[in-house]
Formats: C-alpha cells, sequence, structure tokens
DNA sequence: TCCTAAACGAAGTGACGACTCCGAATATAT
DNA sequence: ATATATTCGGAGTCGTCACTTCGTTTAGGA
C-alpha cells in the first residue's frame, strides 16, 4: 500500500470518527470534506458507507477493550472495575455515537465488530469477576444486567444532557446498587 | 371535521406509533401503507413528517403522563413510584422509540410535546418526592438523576435485546441503589 | 335522492445521498 | 530523471423520500 494511500486510510477514519459521532446520519461526502479528499476515495478505502461505519465501531469497541485489559492488572479490582465504568459512561457523553456502538456491537454488526465487541464484553466481564472476588461488587449480579446498566447509563447520559455533576450522582446511586448488601 | 377525515386521522396516528416506533427513519409513504390510505392524506392531515412525528411522541408524553398522575393518588407511594419506573422500561423495551421520545423531549421539540414532556417529569417528580418521604427512596436522590437513571435504564433495556428476565434484574440492582442506605 | 363542499389517492417534482467513471496527479522503482 | 502503476477527485448516475397537484370520490344536509 502506498504511503499516501494509508495516510488518507487515516485521515477519513479520523473525520468519520469525528463527524458519526455527532450522529449515524451524516453523509459520507461530510467525511470527506472534513478529511480533506474527494469522496472517491472514502469509497476506495470503505466501499460502502456501512463498512466504514462499523470500520468507525471495531476502532472504538477495540480501544475499550484495550483499556479493560490494562485496568484487569491494577492492584485494586474494585477501582479498576468502577474506573472503566465511569470512563465508558464519560466517553459515550462526549461522543454520542458511542452509545450507538455498544447498542449495536450486540445485534447485527459485521465480523471485525463482532469479534471486539465480544473481546470488549468478555475483558468487562473480566473486570467484574475480580471486582466481585475482592468484595466491591456484590456476588449475586450477573453480568447480563450489569452490561445492561453500563449500556443504560451511557444512553442515559447522552440523552439527558450530560451535566457532569448530574451524571455523576446518577452513576452514585447506580453504584450503591451494585455494592453488596450489608 | 367530516367523520371519515376524523377516522383516518386516527388510523395514521395509530399506524404512524406502530411503524415509528420499530425506527423514526422509516418513510411517510410507509405510514400511509399500513394505515391504508393515500400519502396525499397523511400529509393533508400532518403537513410535515417532524409534525407527524410530534404528534407520536405527544402522545406517548401523554399517555405517560397520565399513568403517573393516576399512580400519584395510590395508597403505597413507594410501589407507585416502583411501579411507574418498571412500567415505563417495560413499554420502552418493546417499543424503541419511546426511549428517543423521552431523550428528545428535554431537546428541541414542539410546543405539544414540550409542554406534554414537562407534564409528564412534574407527574413523575411527584412520585418521586411522595416516595421519598415515605421512606420507600433515599431522600438525598434528586430529580435530575433519577430522570437520566429512567432514560437510560429504558434505553439500556431495549439496546441490549430485552430479555425479561435480565430487565427485571437490572432494575432490582437500580432499586436497591435508590433505596435508603442503612 | 341529489348536490356540493370536503376529503381522497395516484402520479408527479425536486432535492439529497450512496455509489461510479475517468482523466489528472503523484509516489516510487529503475 | 523518467516511466508507469497506483491513487486521487470532481462530475456524473440512480434510487429514495419528503412534499404537491389535480382529477375523482364520498359524506351528509336539503
Amino acid at each position: 500500500m502506498r504511503a499516501d494511500a494509508r495516510d488518507n486510510r487515516e485521515r477519513i477514519l479520523t473525520a468519520a470518527e469525528q463527524v458519526f459521532g455527532r450522529s449515524t446520519a451524516a453523509s459520507t461526502d461530510d467525511v470527506a470534506k472534513l478529511a480533506g479528499v474527494g469522496i472517491a476515495t472514502v469509497f476506495r478505502h470503505f466501499p460502502t458507507k456501512v463498512e466504514l461505519l462499523e470500520a468507525v465501531l471495531t476502532l472504538r469497541l477495540q480501544r475499550l477493550r484495550d483499556t479493560a485489559r490494562e485496568l484487569a492488572g491494577a492492584s485494586n479490582p474494585g477501582t479498576a472495575f468502577y474506573e472503566f465504568f465511569s470512563q465508558v459512561v464519560a466517553e459515550a457523553g462526549s461522543k454520542l455515537a458511542i452509545a450507538e456502538a455498544l447498542g449495536a456491537a450486540g445485534s447485527a454488526p459485521g465480523e471485525h465488530a463482532r469479534q471486539a465487541g465480544a473481546e470488549m464484553r468478555q475483558a468487562f466481564g473480566e473486570l467484574l469477576v475480580k471486582a466481585q472476588r475482592s468484595g466491591a461488587v456484590r456476588a449475586d449480579a450477573q453480568f447480563p444486567e450489569v452490561y445492561a446498566l453500563l449500556v443504560g447509563a451511557s444512553r442515559g447520559a447522552t440523552a439527558t444532557g450530560l451535566d457532569v455533576e448530574v451524571r455523576d450522582r446518577m452513576l452514585s446511586l447506580l453504584y450503591d446498587g451494585l455494592r453488596p448488601r450489608r
């Protein structure tokens, strides 16, 4: 692959992440404009809009997965779990699309996104188990509902206008429900 | 207004609720087809697609408002609060659009929807206050974060595939966070 | 029953968005 | 430096969707 082609691919991905972050209904032209390339170039790298969307989605899922994996090695599993949770919600707040991405990850994505999503959930699941073993999260909470809470909190934060203080108080209520009963 | 016109208006609204419940990106033709009328009839009653969407949204918000008001008279304020919460989430599960509606209600809707949304939040706020006075909900929880949780839980339930058991366990975790600390 | 104002629907129109074509530009190997 | 294979980008094409027009139908009062 020629150097300029690789460069353009990068720039397109970055632009797409930003544009689709506002709305996935944005046009491919918008992405090309922001990336500073022609429309044809976008379609040469990503033959269809769906593939472009999926590339962005995959990128985000991979980043989340990496973050989760890093945190899995932390000394305090409880802190690691709650920090990851907060970070996902915080990023969702500033970038609308991630919530959509999280939602779509479980439904009908392509192969790459599917796998990245699965790995991310796997890594998050391990954070959860470790936090439960350390007593920071109640043992009777199972993965599906905790994951649903993660997705829901992300979406709730983006939908209602994401005031930082409100978001933190919302998370505080959520975390109180996740901690072991006395 | 002639009787057939009123009938058609009803049928269009019902069809729109169903069609847009799946996706707000659906076309106006789809609504007309399902309602069994011509496209022109839809546009005669609702001059623009946005107005049609808003009419559906208003309808839903009004129904929720009415439910909340009914429950405000219940003998057990705690039960009333949690039941309303669960009901909103359950309906959101089967009808994707209501979550979008709840989110949009706070942002940039038309006058009717704005007012219906405000009334709905007002009624929900009263349910919350009464539940707090009765000791069923912790007193330090404020409205914005509780509302954010409601929206988030709705969206989370729809996004992750709404298995009834998972949803109930998710709500159970949430409610434990909302109950007074011991 | 008959008349007419109101309502209906099928066939447009114009704009926009995803995707393609092809001549121009450019990177890199020799 | 030059050749050429690769990549670029603007100007299309095609389909879809919101919205309009207008000849036809029908409700409902006299």
